[in-house]
DNA sequence: CGTCTGGTTGATCTAGATCAACAGGAGTGG
DNA sequence: CCACTCCTGTTGATCTAGATCAACCAGACG
């Protein structure tokens, strides 16, 4: 229930990188009257894997993550969403249901267009669609790099890779100037994540405190070395 | 040389399992004034990895292999695109240089349409550009779902899944009426395609072989209990 | 207090990679 | 014709990353 509860979609801090940014100032002027901004708390949903799409999602602040369950009934953390980025467009573009679930990892503000404002929006701004266009080449292309990190990559590359991403969204500098990230799940999302099991991740990061690179205690890590961190990123 | 190659657009077989099914007969027209169609041989490429992307090709019969090189500068092969696809359309919607390199595979007759040509057609037709998000669509699921499996699933599972995609296309019933499949690519590909070693793979078509699911020959591929076989194929 | 959940650690197991030798064509050249 | 190499595939022996199983620990929470 933040202030940012009533901003408006001029002032959303973070307009400029979604795809709303290809609306003129009328256009936007209707989705902000129309759209259903809302504060959720960890832990609740936005939707489940299989529901019908009634609209789209947009981050305002906060995490989300996508899960997506298995044959064998377990649920597995596929990806994450953090401000600025869309959810399920892809199940509305499919005219589909969802494929997965969406759960909020942290509070988060997160703006609801319903489905009949963003085909009249579709149908108004040819530009619109372009920007779904891209995101959702965006999309694939990471997908297929991902499939090809995961036959390549070993477990550690794929954890400090990882790592490197959370903390361009989620790193600061602690009161020493030192690089820390306050990791934002649990280690057996990272493990999902990633493709491993949670023992393996846990040994992966003792491996990787041993070797000196970063200090890890509970969901605090402390990075000694950064630059040596990047360096042993696989190319990508 | 054969005589498809003046076959015009509206003469072709596949068309209706791609893009262009979205163009009335008037822009079809342009299409086909326009298009240039080619026949190739197997082992010539239709552009290589970091090529600028100049138009797009569409498959009229054959095959191609699109391959992309690793970070050590070994080519695996990722995709095989028969009939009827449309190859290279993500890197001209992107408007950026070829990701991979396309190879073809078997004698293979190919139209090539240029870049000014396809965007004349589109800002003509958007059904068109829904068609071509439709496919984007389709290939970001089809990634994310080989993610998927290449984490979950064994070497045995996917070169089954493998076979069946290949039989559905390449498949034929022989003199006995029983079901045989005539492999196009050598077994090494299949190991890069599945995402495994080349002995693996050997290995894991032996023990098929041994449990009696099918026979392999060379190339050929006697099954001898299709129904067993996509009984073991995972949910997918 | 007990109970639960998330995480760590140790022991063991296994799918698959890697290394190495070898066998069957298919040319190619004498 | 044989000898040579080159290429693809098979097979065997060995190695290893990571999974699995199991015990255990530390907070959280009733």
């Amino acid at each position: 229930m933040s202030g940012k509860l009533n901003a408006t979609c001029f002032g959303c801090q973070v307009r400029h990188s979604t795809e709303w940014c290809a609306l003129n100032d009328e256009e936007l002027a209707l989705l902000d009257g129309i759209k259903i901004p809302k504060a959720y708390e960890a832990g609740t949903t936005l939707f489940h894997q299989g529901d019908d799409c009634d609209g789209i999602y947009c981050m305002s602040s906060g995490l989300v993550g996508v899960r997506r369950l298995d044959a064998a009934g377990n649920s597995t953390l596929v990806r994450l969403c953090g401000p600025g980025e869309t959810i399920g467009y892809r199940s509305f573009l499919k005219k589909s249901g969802h494929r997965s679930t969406a759960e909020i990892m942290m509070p988060s503000v997160v703006c609801f267009i319903r489905r009949t404002t963003v085909r009249t929006l579709l149908e108004q701004n040819p530009n619109l669609g372009l920007r779904f266009l891209d995101h959702t080449l965006k999309d694939a292309e990471e997908f297929e790099d991902r499939h090809f990190e995961s036959v390549t990559f070993t477990v550690r590359s794929r954890l400090l890779s990882l790592l490197m991403v959370l903390y361009e969204r989620f790193g600061q500098l602690n009161e020493n100037g030192e690089p820390v990230l306050e990791l934002p799940i649990s280690r057996q999302d990272i493990a999902a994540l990633i493709g491993a099991s949670p023992e393996t991740i846990s040994r992966s990061i003792g491996a990787v405190q041993d070797e000196g690179l970063a200090q890890f205690r509970g969901r605090k890590v402390l990075f000694h070395n950064l630059d040596a961190v990047l360096q042993q990123l696989p190319a990508a």
